[in-house]
DNA sequence: TATTGTTATACTCTATAACTATA
DNA sequence: TATAGTTATAGAGTATAACAATA
């Protein structure tokens, strides 16, 4: 029953045409639904999306230093600061001067730390495999692509 | 040439092999990219990501209450309260007590709300269409429609 | 009791400027 | 001079708890 002082039904059903088309509408509610359900996948590892992202990095390449892992975030370094601290103090990662640079430091993975990505990542691959659960693996894969071309295209302009 | 200390080309080609599968990675680093270019063609305005989408749905929902505005924003009604504010503030919507429900404010837009949402409106559909150039139709209509997939199944879960 | 809007508050992510120590 | 990492700081977005007014 519409609420005649509104005009509009009492249950909530606005109209959003003219936003749906937007590709950054659709992609912040649907980022915003992502991340909150992430954060939830990866809470009994203790890591937020940031510091997940982070040791996966350095589990992958051992030796990198903090600016490199910064531009592999796309983040800016200070940003990073913390949460390059937060993984050492939990011994996940280690941080040792680069000797023949001694500005830089060599980010690597601990045993413990190699171990807890393995958990988490499984952790996230089942959490994918839910939020997915019903698409189409063609439109996932059309979906993960149109990212990566508007991502690379920003770069560029 | 690699860097003899940490075995890592000097120039920055990180591996995330690990990482490029995940949607929620993916969708994180394209969003960013999106949420700045999109405030850069919003600033002329003065507007944000926030303040548009909320000016857009009063706009096309004349008589709105701001509950049913966060919800159709998928916030919290706290965080509504200084973007509601910031438009009235701006006189380009009103903001008024429904008189059938004394704690409830219907919020209209002014004719200059819609004079600026319909120019706003008209840069980010060019930015979007900037953005997304040379990407397949195709692609974009089934990326927007695999994101909408997921928030809904989101929603259900 | 429940709901609308508000206040207060806190946490996370992000960015910039300026500093230090090295190069 | 330039670069790696840091500190300090600020701004935006988000969430929760508790409140007043009203239903």
């Amino acid at each position: 029953m519409p609420d005649p002082a509104t005009n509009l039904p009492e249950a909530v059903t606005v109209d959003d045409t003219a936003l749906r088309a937007y590709f950054g509408y659709r992609m912040k509610r649907c980022f915003n639904a992502i991340q909150a359900d992430l954060a939830q996948a990866l809470k009994p590892f203790e890591l937020r999306m940031l510091t997940f992202t982070a040791l996966a990095l350095v589990v992958e390449n051992p030796g990198l230093r903090q600016s490199q892992l910064a531009e592999a975030m796309d983040v800016e370094r200070p940003n990073l600061v913390t949460v390059v601290e937060e993984l050492v103090r939990r011994d996940l990662i280690t941080r040792d001067r680069v000797p023949t640079d001694r500005r830089a430091y060599s980010l690597e993975a601990t045993a413990a730390g190699k171990r807890l990505f393995a958990d988490a990542a499984a952790a996230v691959e089942a959490h994918e495999k839910t939020l997915l659960a019903g698409l189409d693996p063609q439109l996932r894969a059309g979906a993960i692509e149109a990212m990566h071309h508007i991502e690379k295209g920003r770069q560029r302009g």
